[in-house]
DNA sequence: CCACTCAACCCTGACGTGAGGGACGAGTTC
DNA sequence: GAACTCGTCCCTCACGTCAGGGTTGAGTGG
């Protein structure tokens, strides 16, 4: 943990003369801990294609928009439902369309449709996971009081 | 699928003069089948000491006992819990040394404590997981009502 | 009765995969 | 000059997958 307001304390990188906007944005080790994400992971997501950062430092470092962080965001509310990285990706990349309208209404609903049902599917498979962990869970407690 | 009673099929190998019981003894494949493991999944295991077949048959072949097939099916019921290999071989030879009343009371009783606790833990944890993933599925159903 | 064949089953060994973790030495930013 | 970040590399875990060969037991032939 770092000491809030500590002397090392950096703001938020503003982008020098290079953007009109004034946005936003701030470097990696800030999204991790907004995120939760660990730096590893969020470049790991980068090499594949995921959350590509809008732009770099002149030297290097790489700056995230406040969209970035919010694409990032949306991964981690997906990762329980154990899409692969390029599913994720595929579905990202879908309702961005879907928000811009742009592409074939009909092929985008239909697979956004199957997400869907992927998602269900796998949300009881995560329900049958937590029964049966609970079933041990409670046969370790059994085993305990058997032991008192 | 196999046609049932086919030709080539085989039963179980009974272990010929060796065995004294002559114990019910089945090889990799019908283990697979009764517990829903893969063969990969299962020599695996025995790589790691996690399940060795009491016996091999004269060709090589490994030969599973009843309890061999319970081991397994114990180990099935631990997987949601995300212990790894390593920790479920602990915890399998623990609850054998309770079983079999050896080893010293306290300290088993305490490790079992452990498990217990990351077991619980675990469970809260996926449950959280589970409450995310219900959310996400909601979004998704949301995103294709409003595309209607 | 023994030899042979056949399909189904199994073996080991090696490499591949997915989603990151950790360490490194060098460069950047404040 | 302290804190942060870079890219590169190798490591992990729990298997999947592929290759190439061996085993088993029932059926067939002599």
């Amino acid at each position: 943990m770092r000491a809030s307001a500590a002397p090392g304390d950096r703001m938020a990188y503003q982008g020098g003369m290079t953007g009109p906007r004034r946005e936003r944005l701030v470097q990696i080790g800030q999204v991790a801990e907004q995120t939760g994400l660990s730096l590893r992971t969020i470049r790991f997501y980068e090499e594949n294609g995921l959350v590509i950062p809008t732009t770099r430092s002149e030297g290097g470092f790489r700056l995230y928009s406040d969209s970035d962080v919010a694409r990032l965001e949306v991964i981690k509310r997906m990762k329980p439902l154990g899409f692969s990285l390029e599913e994720m990706q595929e579905l990202l990349t879908l309702l961005a369309e879907l928000d811009s309208g742009s592409g074939d209404r009909e092929r985008l609903r239909d697979r956004l449709r199957m997400f869907h049902e992927a998602a269900t599917a796998r949300v009881t498979a995560l329900q049958e996971q937590l029964a049966v962990a609970e079933g041990f869970a409670d046969t370790l407690a059994g085993h305990l009081d058997a032991q008192r």
